[in-house]
RNA sequence: GGAGAGGUGCAAGAGUGGUUGAAUUGGCUUGUCUCGAAAACAAGUGUGCCGUAACCCGGUACCGAGGGUUCGAAUCCCUCCCUCUCCGCCA
């Protein structure tokens, strides 16, 4: 949630921005409710000044009928400014939660995604001599992915995943977990793009692929409808996403300054429940309930929040320029970076069967928005406490990308080239 | 799944209804001392909210979480969560 003191400061603007964002938000209403709130907070606060004054003149002795009495009386009277308290508080925290984070300044205005810019496109396009195969064409042909069999146990968007085409994904996973724990890497690319950061690599992370309702909320990212399977029976998500375990890691605590950042790298299977979706991508393994992805999440001081959002961007476009796959990087438009994002990077892959570019890569830098929810803090040297900042981005989707690499890298013959940096984790197998 | 024991500050650990936001010890910070360090001594050492834009200050809340009883709750009651021990089951 945004701050409400910036909120407090600047009306006009809040409303304007969100609007930009496409979230009409009733700021009048948020800051009459905020003085109510406070209004009642101070009167409560002095009902129990009275309580705690007259306890301590009690102290051990048998309190007098008419001590009796009174202690009645304020004990009724803070019951019922404590009721209305509870609910002017909880009208004021959905009304707060329903307040977007502000764009940064040169974050594209746009009303729909259409108006995302193409802030640079990348690679060249393969040229085949044959028609290119879909990925899910080429991908049954060469048994490399069943959907029939899968939709016949668990429905329809899952897939059993088989033979070459597992080899690939494992060494996908090798090949991130190398490149994000190496410092020389890490160093590299924050010299190379001019970003004033700690050279520390990127902690590997195996993360529940569960967790509560309390802390899903916490995120800012349940969107309970559309996205996510619930167990009910216990109480617990399944993870969309590595991130939302990981974001949610240091929740309550408050982390001394110099073990910032902290990067951490997560692989975790993810679900979705794709409500909405029905009919759009319902071939091949671009839009699944389950897929596994290889998630970054950092979380930094204020400072250099901004700079770790664009090394995260650096690296993502690292590791698709390292698989040799031709990509557009998207600068997001306000209405498509996200409720609780500050900016969004998209990156864009190739997929020749389709002849356009596919959505492989976000990045979000979300400020202090999620922190504040889920009181993440840092505690400077000199013992001030502030939110932190958090930044997540994807390291590799891994079902879409390797629907990429089959699409780009595919022969005549209806065989996959094993991008070179790949290789050494496949047996040195140059194709699949 | 069954039986039992627990959860208090940075750490250990006291506290079973009233000057307990919390003893004591350790850690840490600062100061005195010292060429410097150690030792010793002294002081300090949580987070949030409100007053208030900020500091100081004042008020208030927080002893796993949430409810309840009471004039008054870390302490009594209820529900939940977590940890540990034993049994069972299990990759």
């Amino acid at each position: 949630m945004l701050d409400i003191q910036y909120i407090k400061q600047n009306p006009d603007k809040v409303a304007e921005r969100s609007l930009q964002k496409g979230y009409k938000v009733d700021i009048a209403t948020l800051l009459k409710v905020d003085d109510k709130r406070r209004q009642l907070l101070s009167e409560i606060d002095g009902l129990r000044r009275q309580r705690n004054s007259a306890t301590e003149s009690i102290k051990g002795r048998r309190p007098s009928e008419e001590e009796l009495t009174q202690g009645r009386v304020i004990k009724d009277q803070l019951a019922s400014k404590e009721s209305e308290y509870r609910q002017i508080e909880e009208d004021f925290i959905i009304r707060l939660k329903s307040v977007p984070n502000m764009p940064l300044d040169d974050v594209p205005v746009g009303l729909t995604e259409d108006e995302n810019q193409v802030a640079k496109t990348v690679g060249d396009k393969p040229e085949f001599a044959f028609e290119p195969l879909s990925h899910h064409v080429l991908g049954e042909k060469r048994d490399f992915i069943d959907k029939i069999r899968a939709a016949k146990i668990s429905g329809s968007r899952f897939a059993y995943l088989k033979n070459d085409l597992v080899k690939l994904q494992f060494a996908l996973i090798s090949f991130v977990i190398g490149t994000l724990t190496n410092p020389e890497v890490i160093a590299k690319l924050i010299k190379d793009n001019g970003l004033k950061l700690d050279p520390r690599p990127f902690i590997p992370i195996l993360p529940p692929a569960m967790l509560r309702t309390a802390p899903y909320q916490a995120s800012a990212r349940l969107n309970a409808e559309e996205v996510t399977y619930k167990i009910e029976q216990d109480d617990l998500w399944l993870n969309a996403s590595a991130e939302h375990t990981l974001c949610t890691m240091y929740m309550d605590e408050i982390i001394p300054e110099d073990q910032l950042p902290l990067r951490f790298i997560g692989y975790s299977t993810s679900f979705r429940r794709e409500a909405g979706t029905y009919g759009k991508d319902v071939e091949g393994i671009l839009r699944m309930h389950q897929f596994d992805k290889l998630e970054m999440e950092v979380l930094s001081s204020p400072e250099t929040g901004l700079d770790e959002h664009k090394l995260a961007v650096a690296i993502q476009e690292h590791l698709v320029n390292a698989l040799g796959l031709p990509y557009q990087l998207i600068r997001k438009c306000t209405a498509d970076i996200g409720k609780p994002n500050a900016t969004g990077i998209d990156i864009n892959t190739w997929f020749p069967s389709q002849n356009t570019y596919r959505e492989t890569h976000t990045a979000d830098y979300m400020t202090d928005y999620q922190s504040r929810d889920l009181k993440i803090r840092l505690k400077r040297t000199d013992a001030n406490v502030e939110f932190i900042h958090t930044n997540d981005a994807t390291a590799f989707a891994l079902g879409r990308i390797m629907a990429a690499i089959m699409e780009n890298y595919q022969t005549a013959d209806g065989h996959v080239i094993v991008p070179d940096v790949l290789r050494s984790y496949m047996g040195n197998q140059e194709q699949i």
